[in-house]
DNA sequence: TACCAGGTGACTG
DNA sequence: CAGTCACATGGT
């Protein structure tokens, strides 16, 4: 949205962001869950949601008991939405955890380590066959829960990639995906750090209106150069 | 008071 | 395939 031409980045350009934001905030020791049962359940939850509102509801499901793929799939939709409603959309969260939570008690015996053990190429496809898990839960998934270097691109993502007036193949989740996935190593612990530090920077600098006096990647970003010369 | 938050699926042309 | 809409709470 910025008047300048865009650009594809390189791969220079892709680990000099990483390195910016690493030296601005340091390791963000990221995701912030306990274990791949919390991070699959936290990964739902956060679907378009801040993640306030998601610890509440993580919190009342474990205290209401329901802290197991089995609990999931047991308990009946009302009382479950009941539960996270913190969290927002909670009908529609209810009836994707136990949908997630029928697969794995089906097919894998409620094993959740073993579901995970899939490999990268079969894992991703399973998370995506599963009602309410789209690409970037998916990702999340393989990436935080699995540790397989899939890289996640969300809302913040585009947003940086955009105001940074990166040229990018087309708007789908996968051209998104493609800009960082054919300029870095698939490396599991980079990518997971690369997100966490994306979701900070965006979350406290390159928010929806952007605070560019003092960003780190003023200068060169096109949208922060343009809006302090004003 | 609107707007925003670590999206997804259903439906339409 | 791209655009539009429903889904919903809590913080600023």
């Amino acid at each position: 949205m910025n008047l300048r031409q865009d650009r594809s980045p390189n791969e220079t350009d892709i680990r000099a962001l990483y390195d910016a934001l690493l030296e601005a905030y340091g390791p963000q020791n990221w995701w912030p869950g306990d274990g791949p049962f919390e991070v699959i359940v936290g990964a739902i939850l956060t679907q378009n949601t801040s993640w306030t509102n998601v610890e509440k509801a993580l919190e009342a499901l474990k205290s209401a008991g329901l802290w197991s793929i089995g609990a999931l799939h047991e308990t009946p939709l009302d009382r479950l939405a009941g539960t996270i409603r913190s969290s927002g959309y909670y009908n529609q969260k209810a009836r994707k955890l136990k949908t997630f939570a029928e697969l794995v008690e089906a097919e894998y015996a409620g094993n959740l380590a073993r579901f995970l053990a899939l490999p990268l190429v079969d894992l991703r496809p399973e998370l995506l066959a599963v009602w309410g898990i789209g690409e970037e839960t998916a990702d999340d998934i393989v990436l935080y829960a699995a540790g397989h270097a899939s890289f996640v691109i969300d809302g913040y993502t585009r947003r940086i990639v955009d105001r940074l007036g990166w040229r990018v193949d087309g708007e789908a989740y996968g051209d998104y995906q493609a800009l960082f996935s054919d300029r870095l190593p698939a490396d599991a612990r980079l990518f997971n750090e690369y997100h966490a530090l994306i979701v900070r920077h965006a979350a406290d600098v390159c928010r929806p209106t952007p605070v560019c006096e003092g960003c780190v990647l003023l200068a060169t970003c096109p949208t922060g150069v343009e809006r302090i010369r004003r």
